[in-house]
RNA sequence: UGGGGCGUAGGCUAACGGUAGGCCCCGGGUUUUUGGUACCCGUAAUUGCAGGUUCGAAUCCUGCCGCCCCAGCCA
């Protein structure tokens, strides 16, 4: 424990961002449950996806602090697929939830269990809980158990069918479980309180018939276990000591509880906390699904998309995830965490791990009058400025080049460093050049600047000392790669997109410009052969990622991950507001 | 309305009876061949409100107020 402390106290920074796990309450019962010895020392923890969506940020949440708190306490972590409603999964939810959480970086090793490995077990629970009077097949229909379950303000009343004896509720539930029986025709009850304050305790649905095909199990099974039931007895089975999970599973403890104590078996503690919420998105699966189902966006791994496999796309990296996870703690109270956090992550980590490059977005051709016709010359750029020994690549210069439109202004507003009439600029790691003249087309538009280069400032240096303010990247025209450049922004332009009025839906808060597609692009040759899911700077400008499917040897497609920062942006704004 | 939770700067979060700390955002500055990064400085909380206990309260007690969850044969 005072380990922990020194760390939290210590310096290196890096080490804490990546493995730190600040202080909350779970890790206060955990460490105290150590000391007491209450689980003999063991941690055992789980990560409970339903196989029916795409992981997101949420469950990144989660899986961070499950898997996290096993690491850090030497205990273990499960991966374990919550499958007790075969309507509504997919082994292809499956299979994308096993690769995210494994992209995230963590391992449940041979630690792969799904409750339908437990189905035969839960069964043979269920019966004991028949045989010991506690549980009893109901058949009235789901109207009318809605009805006998009364409301907050009314207690309910018992069943009709809640005195059957033992040997008729046996043959019941046999007869269900050999598939006699219609969907809905009957269900198994535990014998609670119908009057309990807490709904969930008024004769909870233990099993239900459901003739559908599981996806792991087929036809074996009609009745399948609902939530309450499978979920406790998976943590028992499976010797959990702290089952994590979110707020609104707090209402179902004292059933956890219940079940488990009924039963006699080994008993988890369950232990809840606040989901995740960000600022500028939605979260809940079905939203999302939404967004999947009315095409608004493109797929669950929408770059836009706050899934795992949607901010994979875009570019972030697991180590930012696991990071901004750390960052926004855990606690009981509702959050929304702000967007602008997960961004700062995301920059601090592909700052300090992406090789810079030139690549012009919206490419405005520069002639270099004074530089010879033919020629060319090579300038050596390191890929992480200021450490030259992780590597350089050749960049060709010549006559021709292509900069950033948006670098030239043919009015300079102040404080602009930029290229404009009679200005001097820096090209990056090349040379000094002046803008003199323009060119237009027929509508008046600029096609072309011609400029003038110094040939004493190769590689960028000032050669007498004249202060040069303004810095440009910039590609050289005849060695170009071309390239797709995809512009992401927010998917939302208001804070809390599920915020409408009535008759209003959350799609109508859809930033129109969340994607923006440039075709045109062109990007230093050394780019050419990016291989997919590689990163890097574009200097000035942001971090881009390789698209992992579109991108192609000879199709370069980046996806923009998040831009700089651009204080000139805010100079502008401020200059312009007065 | 019954029950279960939760209220600490704009957003997250710490403090475990000893006098409110950190991160993000925001503002200013230094350095800079990225208007990036880094670094420095700064703004901002009478801890939802009102009482009480105590030498001392964000922490304990009482009463209000506000927000979230629960009436699936979903998880």
């Amino acid at each position: 424990m005072s380990e922990k402390n020194d760390n939290k106290q210590g310096k290196d920074f890096n080490a804490a961002s990546e493995s730190e796990s600040r202080s909350n309450f779970i890790v206060e019962i955990i460490e105290r449950d150590l000391e007491t010895g209450k689980w003999d020392g063991r941690v055992a923890t789980r990560f409970p996806p339903e196989p029916n969506g795409y992981l997101h940020i949420g469950h990144a949440k989660a899986i961070c602090l499950s898997f996290g708190i096993a690491k850090e306490y030497g205990g273990t972590c499960n991966l374990r697929f919550d499958d007790t409603n075969p309507s509504k999964e997919d082994t292809e939810y499956v299979e994308s939830i096993k690769e995210d959480v494994s992209w995230l970086g963590f391992d449940w090793e041979d630690r792969l269990f799904f409750a339908s490995d437990y189905f035969k077990t839960m069964h043979e629970y269920a019966v004991k809980l028949i045989e010991d009077g506690k549980a009893y097949v109901d058949s009235l229909s789901a109207e009318e158990t809605a009805e006998y379950r009364g409301d907050y303000k009314r207690p309910g009343k018992n069943s009709p069918y809640r005195d059957r004896s033992v040997e008729e509720n046996l043959d019941l539930f046999s007869r269900m479980k050999s598939g006699e029986f219609e969907d809905g025709a009957h269900l198994l009850r535990a014998k609670i309180d119908m009057a309990s304050p807490n709904m969930n305790m008024r004769d909870p649905a233990v099993y239900r018939i459901r003739h559908a095909s599981h996806h792991r199990t087929g036809d074996e099974w009609c009745i399948y276990p609902m939530y309450d039931w499978a979920h406790g007895l998976e943590d028992s089975i499976e010797r959990i000591t702290h089952s994590l999970c979110t707020l609104e599973f707090e209402n179902h403890r004292p059933l956890y509880d219940w079940f488990l104590e009924q039963l006699d078996v080994y008993h988890p503690q369950q232990i809840e906390f606040a989901r995740l919420n960000l600022s500028y998105t939605v979260m809940s699966k079905r939203k999302l699904l939404d967004l999947v189902n009315e095409g608004l966006v493109n797929g669950w791994d929408d770059p836009r998309m706050p899934t795992i496999s949607g901010f994979r796309r875009r570019g972030y990296t697991a180590t930012a995830i696991r990071t901004f996870c750390d960052r926004v703690g855990v606690a009981k109270r509702d959050n929304t965490v702000d967007l602008a956090l997960l961004e700062h992550t995301i920059r601090e980590d592909l700052n300090e791990t992406s090789p810079r490059v030139m690549a012009v977005l919206d490419p405005l051709k520069v002639v270099i009058d004074n530089y010879p016709e033919g020629e060319s010359e090579e300038f050596e750029a390191p890929y992480f400025p200021g450490q030259e020994e992780k590597g350089t690549r050749a960049i060709p210069f010549s006559r021709e080049i292509f900069v950033e439109r948006g670098d030239f202004r043919e009015e300079a507003p102040k404080k602009w460093h930029r290229l404009a009439p009679g200005k001097e600029v820096r090209l990056r790691y090349a040379c000094l050049i002046t803008c003199n003249e323009i060119i237009r087309n027929d509508d008046g538009e600029v096609t072309e600047l011609r400029c003038t280069w110094d040939p004493e400032s190769r590689g960028g240096t000032s050669p007498d000392g004249r202060k040069v303010r303004g810095t440009l990247h910039w590609v050289n025209a005849a060695t170009a790669v071309t390239a797709e450049v995809r512009l992401y922004d927010r998917l939302f332009n208001v804070i809390n997109p599920l915020a409408v009025e009535d008759g209003h839906s959350f799609v109508e808060n859809i930033n129109p410009s969340s994607c923006e597609v440039l075709t045109r692009c062109l990007a230093e040759p050394s780019l050419a052969g990016a291989k997919p899911e590689s990163r890097f700077q574009f200097e000035r400008i942001g971090y881009f990622c390789v698209d992992r499917y579109d991108s192609t040897d000879d199709k370069l497609v980046f996806n923009r991950t998040i831009t700089l920062r651009d204080s000139w942006a805010k100079i502008e704004k401020k200059l312009g507001g007065k």
